[in-house]
DNA sequence: TGACAATAGTTGCTATATACAATTATTTAG
DNA sequence: CTAAATAATTGTATATAGCAACTATTGTCA
């Protein structure tokens, strides 16, 4: 394909990147918790209840890394960290009474920023747009996957 | 817009965020340079010659974070650090010779990848991603930049 | 079944990345 | 000409991350 392409491609996710990334990635906008907490607390909302490793993976973070946000979460009271009793090596977390709230009220700003930007353009296109997103996210997950390019969490 | 949706496209994001933020920040495929320093590399390498001030503009990033990075890349002696003869505050960046090469070999690398992703798809697909990528890129920044909503590089 | 391997999580350590505040040098404005 | 503004650097602090070592379990197989 036409390196200009290519690269013209590579500029736009960049943006994303870097304009994306910064959404929310500031206390006002995540209720006083650091981006790591912020991504968790979300994580935790959508995939909870769950183990802490099963998370790790999902996030591409190391364990150790994730067991430190975690503990955050759980002094602030937004996570609760129950042992397993079927596997008592292994923790479940899931959103305490708090944290949900705190979830509903990120996940709501999230939806809002989104919604936002997707009601610039009309129905149909919204849609080629979201089903180009997602084939592209995907296409780059899977091409990860099968080459184990890249990402500490399947490397090994 | 639907909230289902919605949520659809923060997750195809995040997987983006992860996958695509992954590729290369590895030394091996960075020449053995840190995340930050290839970042900057290739950025003074499309956009240079440029000041500091300018390019940490470009990347979202405080000039002091900068002015550490490129240090580190003038040290390596792959970026020229020279002073601006007209205006003797800022300086302008360039990459030296030994920076080209390696900017080289990082920029085809980058291409490959991704050429490699855009080839699974037949080429009127690949356009219409290409579009929409650009499209929702571009929308997001120029929406960030009318609400002033995050990066501190235009929270000023 | 009993030793040894594998797994889940935590903690110690270190490196990287980043921002804000203060400082220096220079330029621009009043 | 002095004062404000600007570009870069340096001092300091924090967040994020991974690896290695460790503990506590669970699983395996001889």
């Amino acid at each position: 394909m036409d390196t200009q392409k290519i690269k013209k491609l590579r500029e736009k996710l960049r943006i994303l990147d870097r304009e994306s990334g910064n959404v929310f990635e500031n206390q006002e906008d995540c209720c006083g918790l650091t981006t790591a907490q912020c991504h968790t607390l979300l994580e935790v909302g959508e995939r909870g209840p769950i183990s802490l490793n099963d998370l790790a993976s999902h996030l591409g973070l190391d364990t150790s890394t994730l067991s430190r946000t975690v503990q955050g979460l759980v002094l602030l009271g937004l996570v609760d960290r129950q042992s397993n009793e079927k596997d008592r090596r292994s923790i479940v977390l899931s959103l305490a009474k708090a944290g949900r709230k705190v979830y509903d009220a990120i996940d709501r700003r999230y939806n809002d920023y989104f919604g936002r930007i997707m009601d610039l353009w009309p129905p149909e296109r919204r849609s080629s747009i979201l089903e180009s997103i997602g084939a592209f996210a995907d296409a780059v997950r899977s091409h990860n996957a099968k080459t184990g390019c890249c990402g500490r969490a399947r490397k090994p």
